[in-house]
DNA sequence: CGGCATCGTCGAAGCGCTTCGACAGCGATG
DNA sequence: CATCGCTGTCGAAGCGCTTCGACGATGCCG
């Protein structure tokens, strides 16, 4: 474990000359940064994180919590703090894990203690206690996701009312004027993270304005596609697209179900995924998407909190990502009209 | 930011009595400890983190590798780092997500730079070079999976071997004296983990050892147990209990494979999943298993960690996890032969 | 009742780094 | 030629905590 001294003796230097050398926070010499570099590569020179942390104030870690709920999928959580992890590395940070029973503790821990430069909250609620926990912190917090009330708060998510626009409007263009939409169940869209809302208004706004027919089902809590589609084709008889802004589990089970009344797709259906964590284009029929992109949103995050923290940036701000379409094949303009004939019912 | 000089002037006495009052490491009397306590709790004190590690020469942060391999499943890693982190920060430790592409890198800084005070590394090789960078550096490391080359480390697992001899077990105890086994595609038993191995060999041994006729199968490339059910049903002809040691996706399709053969569970068929990971038990019919237990695994790793590093138990061990039977009723008595008819070939 | 162990507390020495102010040396400037 | 402003380097002061050795004050023993 050599330090710093031995650095600074090996060298012949002193060592603020070391740290300096090191950290090119100072102007030195070309010869005597090259006598340093090498003297700390034979040494296999590395700071202690510890004493770095105490003297510069700074631990150059990143927080994340990531309340893990019974409900809540798992995978995705996991991507999403790989990426947190990732994009805080290339900005020389670590991450560290806060998934205790009460996530607020470690949020109030981490930042008591200077542990962590700042927090990542992930899986945000509508009603996050920890939106009002952060805005009682002066402590940088950055949250994926945008709870209901945002005031004073960082926050970074994908613009789901860009991407419901996004849909509507590439369905219209391939010819299509009758869109149903598949939301979230009732109880999500309630307890959960207002996003389905915003995809919602945005959805049912966007029809009116373009002048579509459109209507929307809510899927109960079997998480089936089923029902949803049924209530669909009785609201909406003449619907030719889909537009999916729901869980993985019914977005799996739409194409099933849309077989049981003798529609396939893209051929008599046009089907989009939006706002989808989870892969579509490895299904039976692939299905275009507007994914919810991890690395986006974890990126975009964790550039926001190292400003706030490096540079002090921290006036509160949401950051949107625009959507991106992801094309897969399920569009298609509309079939003719006629042949819509052998209704196997489900 | 209150620091301990805040507190011993509040309490009025020396900051190492504060520090000896707040660690309990030497006798303080009851009335100045409460006096430091009060002052303490009144000026919300909280040591810095960073002054504490540098002074005490300890982090209280484990490291976690966790490298995620394209084909590894997210949702049972992120599983397996909660769990790490519930047992780290009972034990009061908190825990560093190591994920970049190299994981090596992260082990190394991490200990280099006295980050983290050991690793715990997840989702172990058979060949895995962690191990070999384990063995060379003199820091605590604990594997949770065994590599092939296991001396010089500390590893935590299930042990696949009573496992199997308890589900060949649990059969036999049931009547059945033909028990066919699917173990994992050849693939992933020469490139991964050696538990598919250990528990082969042991319910091979186990079967001959208690003279049960059996059989073993593996699934090719496509993760479907329709080829390996066909292959048992004509090797084994009289077969009537199943032991599933696979993948997920395997066993989720091993109720319709043998339904394609007129076989219902556990009327025709008992079944017995066994080192899964993965739920079971919310099948259509749900199966009898012997869990992986990620808590069991993590806890164990971490508190042979801690041990490791707070008492200096640094002797090489495996610590294996004993296998639990979780019974769903997917076991039962082998029907009397005789009326199997109507076989729809698949 | 003197001596000795014990208990409770204090002071000070670090832990290894960053960073500020100081200053020597130098060429450029007037 | 005195002066100014750089540039490159150094010394030292912390950052906030832990921990060791020291030392008065007690209580107990013979």
């Amino acid at each position: 474990m050599a330090t710093v001294d031995d650095v600074a003796k090996a060298a012949g230097v002193s060592i603020s000359t070391v740290s300096y050398a090191l950290s090119g926070k100072r102007s030195i010499s070309q010869t005597t940064r090259q006598r340093v570099l090498k003297a700390a590569a034979e040494l296999d020179y590395h700071p202690r994180a510890s004493a770095r942390m105490l003297a510069a104030n700074r631990s150059q870690i990143l927080a994340v919590t990531a309340p893990l709920h019974a409900d809540t999928d798992h995978s995705v959580h996991m991507q999403f703090a790989m990426e947190v992890t990732k994009e805080a590395r290339s900005l020389d940070y670590d991450t560290l894990l806060l998934v205790h029973d009460d996530p607020m503790e470690g949020m109030r821990r981490s930042a008591a203690t200077a542990l962590a430069d700042g927090v990542v909250v992930l899986d945000v609620d509508a009603h996050d206690p920890r939106a009002d926990l952060a805005r009682t912190m002066d402590y940088p917090v950055v949250f994926v996701g945008i709870p209901e009330q945002s005031e004073g708060l960082m926050c970074v998510d994908l613009d789901f009312e860009a991407a419901a626009r996004l849909a509507v409007d590439r369905l219209i263009e391939a010819g299509h004027s009758s869109i149903g939409m598949i939301s979230h169940p009732r109880i999500t869209i309630e307890r959960e993270s207002n996003f389905p809302l915003r995809f919602l208004a945005a959805f049912e706004e966007h029809c009116r304005a373009r002048g579509i027919a459109h209507a929307v089902a809510y899927p109960d809590g079997n998480h089936s596609a089923v029902g949803p589609v049924d209530e669909l084709l009785r609201t909406l008889p003449d619907m030719t697209a889909l537009v999916l802004n729901t869980s993985s589990d019914v977005a799996n089970s739409a194409l099933p179900a849309l077989f049981a009344h003798g529609i396939t797709v893209p051929h008599d259906m046009s089907v989009i995924a939006a706002g989808a964590a989870y892969p579509t284009h490895r299904l039976s029929v692939p299905l275009d998407r507007i994914p919810l992109d991890a690395h986006a949103s974890c990126a975009a995050a964790v550039d926001l909190l190292v400003a706030a923290i490096d540079r002090g940036m921290r006036e509160a701000r949401t950051v949107l990502i625009a959507p991106e379409y992801q094309d897969f094949g399920s569009v298609r303009a509309p079939a003719p009209r006629a042949e819509k004939t052998a209704q196997h019912s489900a």
